[in-house]
RNA sequence: GGCGAGAUAGCUCAGCUGGUUAGAGCGCAUGAUUCAUAAUCAUGAGGUCCCCAGUUCAAUCCUGGGUCUCGCUACCA
């Protein structure tokens, strides 16, 4: 195993247009700041670096709405990231951002670095233009009616409605999303790093060099390489963002994505002028904490352009998460979906290392979790109460009881507390292990565990009756107590900084350094102890209770207001004979199956009054065919018979779809023979 | 459609290169205990290791096929 001298830790740039959830900080800054915590605490040479990315155009899209700069939007949220990351705990050497003069500098120069060397290549293109916002328009900010569903709010890239994939060309009534107006081609060039080129290096030095990466980070980046990698943008024509330092490219700014890692380096220039020993140094270990959106340009793109500058070392590992859901549901900070950190900060003072500890107890290591605030409470108050708070509150309280708070000295030992202490040794070196693998769940378990061995101990060595009949011995027992006390602030500190703390100010001790993780030794005999105070405290049901209502109203307002963006206006007039044209029946449906390689598609044998006939419908992935049979339907069944997959379908089925896109069956409310009218 | 990741106790997850009575924490049951925030400690119940085939003396783990979840990708509709 290779020796490394220093570390370097960079967490992804939180983007500045919104605040930071517990999305973010389960998945980067929770692992990232117990990891360096941890290096921190063994004494190794480590810098932490981060900040926020404030370029890119939804920075200047949220800025247009509210009709103020960009400047201010990154402002605005650079304040409230920075503060809560602090609020929390997450301790950065340094939290920087991507529009400090620095930066400007150094992305710059490294753009014209690999500019002069000829490491890019120039292209022409095609792209869509609003000239009343006097933009160019990525796919997603064009906004008209999809092709296939006629939903009027597809966007160029997706129809979120039906799922068809689009290019802005084939929307109708295209129109763009910040102006209105309807976009223009114009031609324009932009550079590409043609990471194509790369494919050699990156496959030598990821899929041969580095099959110690996580599955999913390491599956991700063999599955990219196996497509085939595409030459990629690095400019954007923008007003916001790095001028790209090249003569005759005014207006064209560096793509947000090549700009953003860059900041790593410049957040690092910003805190020490010895940076360069960081970031150009074989012997620093440098390891990205993301989440698993980044995988690509983590282990891809941001390798490719340290390789084409030549003078930067690559990241040792990558150890991306997945994501969290919250309730269920995928946090989304557009749809406010999510517990916002501030919020939390404010709702829950005090409860920093709750937050900290079930985040990481629930991490998503290896696969998508769900944070729900039971499971929060929960943990709260079976293991951080229930076994830490109260093992530390119990070794103090007797100390304080049996002895006025001075810590009693340790005679002889028994089998049984040495058995003990062997037992805490033991954690140590599991802990280290798998801080050192990334396994901070794991880790979280082993810190917690020599509190449980303390409330073993405390059990199994009854210091409240032994005292009636063996005084020495007891004296013996509080004191490994204290000591295994003092062992939890150096184990928990990495996870629990804020409880460290705490129970040092109770010992009324300084803090410890790793190595003495597992000495018996660490408190003095004849050292007085401080006040003992509880450390943690049960979240009532009516706390979990409240948070639960808030979501409830998120989700609500969110339904409502999807109801209302999608209410349609009313269709052009028709007459009655062309509303009885339509022949609609009430129809039974007398067997229904799934078609076969689709997974929308149902076929439906009903029968119509008229006769029996087959209908294909598009709602498998509402309704079981087993549910559907027996049920009557309205059924349009003069409609014109259409193929599906081959099967020839001969009606609709008529459907209510709220806002959700959830479908209803409509049918007489009681039963009619098939074949009645409607209309 | 192609690819990647995941599917193991009620819940959240471990199980490294095939051989374990398949584990942990929480929850649950029973008992012990009372120093401690009714906290703790012990014991126990609970699993066709997603399904079907195959390779093997032996498969949760390997191979093939399938199902479901999440993600990436692709001008499939």
């Amino acid at each position: 195993m290779k020796e490394f001298k220093r570390y370097l830790i960079t967490s992804a740039l939180p983007y500045a247009n919104g605040p930071v959830h517990i999305g973010h900080l389960a998945g980067v800054y929770i692992p990232s700041d117990i990891y360096t915590r941890y290096l921190r605490l063994r004494g190794r040479d480590v810098i932490s670096v981060c900040g926020s990315d404030e370029h890119g155009v939804p920075i200047t899209i949220k800025a247009r709405k509210e009709g103020i700069t960009p400047q201010q939007v990154v402002d605005r949220y650079h304040e409230i990231i920075k503060n809560a990351f602090a609020g929390l705990g997450i301790k950065f050497d340094i939290y920087s951002r991507t529009s400090s003069p620095t930066h400007r500098v150094t992305a710059s120069d490294f753009f014209r670095k690999l500019y002069d060397e000829g490491k890019f290549i120039e292209q022409t293109s095609e792209q869509f233009y609003d000239e009343e916002a006097q933009t160019f328009l990525a796919d997603r900010y064009i906004m008209g009616t999809c092709p296939h569903c006629q939903n009027e709010r597809a966007y160029g890239d997706q129809c979120e409605k039906c799922g068809s994939t689009l290019s802005p060309d084939e929307l109708v009534n295209p129109h763009s999303t910040v102006s209105g107006a309807v976009p223009v081609k114009r031609s324009t060039s932009h550079w590409y790093l043609p990471l194509n080129e790369y494919d050699g290096f990156l496959r030598e030095w990821i899929l041969e060099g580095h099959k110690e990466w996580k599955s999913n980070v390491y599956g991700q980046c063999k599955s990219w390489l196996d497509l085939g990698l595409q030459p990629r943008a690095v400019s954007r024509d923008l007003d916001w963002g790095i001028p790209v330092p090249v003569e005759g490219a005014e207006g064209k700014v560096l793509y947000v994505w090549f700009d953003a890692p860059i900041g790593y380096i410049s957040a690092t220039k910003d805190l020490t002028a010895d940076w360069e020993k960081y970031w150009k140094s074989e012997d620093t270990k440098m390891v990205h904490f993301i989440g698993k959106d980044n995988i690509v340009f983590h282990c891809i793109v941001f390798p490719s352009m340290l390789k084409a500058h030549g003078e930067y070392i690559l990241p040792e590992n990558v150890p991306a998460n997945e994501f969290l859901n919250l309730e269920g549901d995928k946090i989304s900070t557009s749809q406010n979906w999510a517990v916002w950190l501030h919020e939390y900060l404010e709702e829950f003072p005090g409860k920093e290392d709750v937050l900290r500890y079930v985040l990481c107890a629930n991490a998503p290591e290896t696969k998508d979790n769900d944070f729900t605030w039971k499971d929060y409470q929960a943990r709260n108050n079976n293991e951080l109460v229930a076994i830490l708070g109260n093992f530390v509150n119990r070794a103090l309280v007797l100390t304080k009881k049996y002895y006025g708070g001075v810590v009693p000295a340790c005679g002889e030992l028994t089998d049984y507390d040495k058995e003990t202490i062997a037992e805490l040794s033991g954690i140590k070196a599991s802990l280290e292990a798998n801080i050192e693998a990334y396994r901070f769940r794991e880790a979280l378990k082993d810190a917690m565990n020599f509190a449980r061995i303390g409330n073993k101990y405390l059990a199994d060595t009854e210091p409240w009756k032994v005292v009636k009949t063996d005084a020495e011995r007891v004296k013996t027992i509080l004191n490994i107590a204290l000591q295994i006390t003092a062992n939890i602030t150096i184990a928990i500190e990495p996870f629990m900084p804020f409880s460290a703390e705490k129970i040092l100010k109770m010992l009324a001790v300084e803090p410890f350094g790793w190595d003495n993780l597992g000495s018996m030794s660490l408190i003095a005999a004849g050292h007085t102890i401080g006040e003992p105070s509880l450390l943690f405290e049960k979240i009532e049901d009516d706390v979990i209770e409240r948070q639960l209502v808030k979501l409830d109203e998120i989700r609500k307002a969110r339904l409502a207001a999807e109801a209302a963006q999608n209410v349609t206006e009313q269709k052009a007039e028709i007459s009655f004979d062309d509303f009885q044209r339509m022949d609609i029946r009430v129809s039974t449906i007398l067997a229904a199956e799934k078609v076969a390689k689709t997974k929308k598609l149902l076929k439906l044998t009903v029968d119509t009054g008229i006769d029996k006939r087959t209908i294909v419908s598009g709602i498998a992935e509402h309704f079981t065919p087993e549910e559907l049979v027996g049920r009557q339907v309205l059924v349009l069944v003069n409609l014109a018979p259409r193929e599906l997959k081959g099967i020839t379908s001969q009606g609709m089925i008529l459907m209510a779809e709220d806002a959700s896109g959830k479908l209803e069956l409509l049918r007489p409310e009681n039963a009619v023979n098939a074949g009645a009218i409607v209309g």
